[in-house]
DNA sequence: ATGACCAATGTCAACGATTACATGCCTGAG
DNA sequence: CTCAGGCATGTAATCGTTGACATTGGTCAT
């Protein structure tokens, strides 16, 4: 209820100075005699003390924290790397603030601002949006990590994620291998570079001859939806879909399914990203797995091990894989 | 790259002294010249100061900041909570950490004291298992809040949640309401108090005549799996399973499924949460719906609100829903 | 001309922790 | 006996921000 014990609280109750304190909670306990060791920690205990990471972090002139911008935290996909970086940065002692974009660019603004008022020790950014702040802020410091999409160029920082135009030929090769026709590309937002490099290796890996629909979407159910039923409009075509990520493509299933569509019989869906839900919930969708949990411990790595800028190990190219499945 | 500017650097390149800059951060402008505005202005711009969150904590004695602790941070309903919450925080100006403590005392008890540590403007608990250190810190502090879970007797908290035994004997009442026979409880982990009321409240709504098949399963899709293959092995009867969650549900789905059963002609079953994903990729699911995200504006607001520990609205009974689903 | 008052701004002591440096004490070699 | 050296511990400056209080200079009523 009253204000938390400090250093002198403790201090005064074992009757030593705060320097031992300070000693004992930093770990120096070589330097103390046991006696005294015995005393803090049992003064430390009955006023159950913690010492205060503001004061430290004030001292020492870096904080504990570490921010991840998601772009929208209700997708399965992006939760998954986010609890897989906080699982990694809990091992060397560092916390996560989760900050939802939103998909909007003010709004991460906002974000980046708080970030830096926090002094956070590395601000991780998934599907970040360029904007001028973002260049500015990434310009003054060194400490940004993009995920999942390259920083714009002149933006030096380490990249973290898979290589996707290398995801998106994959896919299109696929196409052409099973013989697919009416090729249909429903990608995410164009300011997204991941989201261009997946639509180009797509129309790479399908090669020149055949033509592709595109549509552009925001990466949602609600708007997969929307230009699923779009496209569905005309039913008489098979047609082969390849969606930006997962979220696109629940929301063209369901529009399949409201036109008692069967998939794969009457509809292709290839969607992207591969959270681990699929396997339980969307049998009927084949993907491209995107190793959510190993995100994690690349991420830590680059925070706690600092590599000079012209290192090349900094970008982290994780491996993708198709994952094909039958509709149940 | 080099040291973030502080106030001192924007006071010297503006030729005023930093209590006129904090004056103009904090928003104390009418005491200001205009001249003086401008130019505080422009020297912040120009070195690209944000003030210090961890100096203007240590100053005030209090952060910004607000620690979650969630038992599953991969499970879609409480990431939805999370997401309501941080959305619902922002506007107070106040961020969250998401701790995740994975079902797991020892673990929860560690991000306990690491948010004490950060002096966290208060501590939200769903989920939260009940040990000696919660049970020392949740005395010593006032500024625990309990979602999902009632906070074990003793403990003064407030409380955000649904009921979840009349919840459970919704479902109970349901179920007779359809003549369902050969009922099953598959519940949650038993030291959750959510869990045991739920499965009193369906217990209660049942009646005394019918028995009730029980078993106890972790709140994860593979324990609902498991638990589902055990029940099923024995295929003659139509069973109606009721699920302490929605994640339960899904693995007990897919047993249905590799033992070919329809949902629901050959197996009913029932959810709980009712995470907005259900809508699209799990048709099949009946569940009660639990408004996940109201839980942020309520949790906000007790946040930024306090009320004295006596008044009886400081606990938060959210309304829930039975969600009725066809198969499709 | 004097003093009261106001507006704009400056001075400085916190807040809690860390650590370089200083101090005091003890041991043992010369 | 003296002093070097080491061990255990204390002293005090520092980190960035805020706000109570002090200061300055000007206006206005008497």
């Amino acid at each position: 209820m009253s204000k938390p014990p400090t250093v002198h609280d403790v201090a005064r109750l074992s009757g030593v100075s705060t320097a031992t304190v300070s000693r004992y909670f930093t770990g120096k306990t070589d330097a103390i005699s046991p006696e005294t060791i015995e005393s803090v920690r049992n003064a430390a205990e009955a006023l159950g003390y913690t010492p205060s990471e503001i004061g430290r972090s004030l001292r020492l002139a870096r904080s504990r924290v570490v921010v991840m911008l998601v772009p929208d935290a209700t997708n399965p996909f992006t939760a998954d790397v986010a609890a897989s970086v906080e699982q990694a940065l809990k091992d060397f002692g560092l916390s996560m603030v989760l900050a939802n974009a939103s998909e909007n660019a003010e709004q991460q603004d906002r974000l980046l601002s708080d970030a830096q008022g926090l002094r956070a020790r590395a601000i991780v950014l998934q599907g970040a949006i360029d904007t001028p702040r973002l260049r500015d802020m990434a310009s003054r410091q060194n400490n940004f990590i993009f995920v999942n999409r390259r920083p714009a160029p002149g933006i030096i920082a380490p990249y973290v994620g898979i290589d996707n135009f290398a995801a998106g030929r994959a896919v299109g090769r696929y196409f052409v291998e099973r013989g697919y026709e009416n090729c249909v590309a429903i990608h995410g937002p164009r300011h997204y570079s991941g989201s261009t490099e997946r639509l180009d290796g797509f129309l790479a890996g399908l090669g020149q001859e055949r033509p592709v629909f595109q549509f552009e979407s925001a990466y949602t159910m609600e708007a997969g939806y929307r230009q699923g039923q779009l496209l569905l409009a005309d039913h008489t075509r098979r047609y082969a879909v390849f969606c930006g990520n997962d979220m696109i493509a629940y929301g063209v299933y369901r529009a399949a399914m409201e036109k008692s569509m069967r998939v794969p019989d009457d509809l292709v869906i290839f969607g992207f990203d591969d959270n681990r839900l699929n396997e339980w919930l969307a049998p009927w969708l084949s993907t491209v797995k995107v190793p959510a949990f190993d995100f994690g411990p690349a991420i830590a790595k680059l925070i706690h091990e600092p590599i000079a800028s012209d290192d090349p190990n900094r970008n982290v190219i994780l491996p993708f894989t198709l994952t094909i499945r039958k509709s149940a």
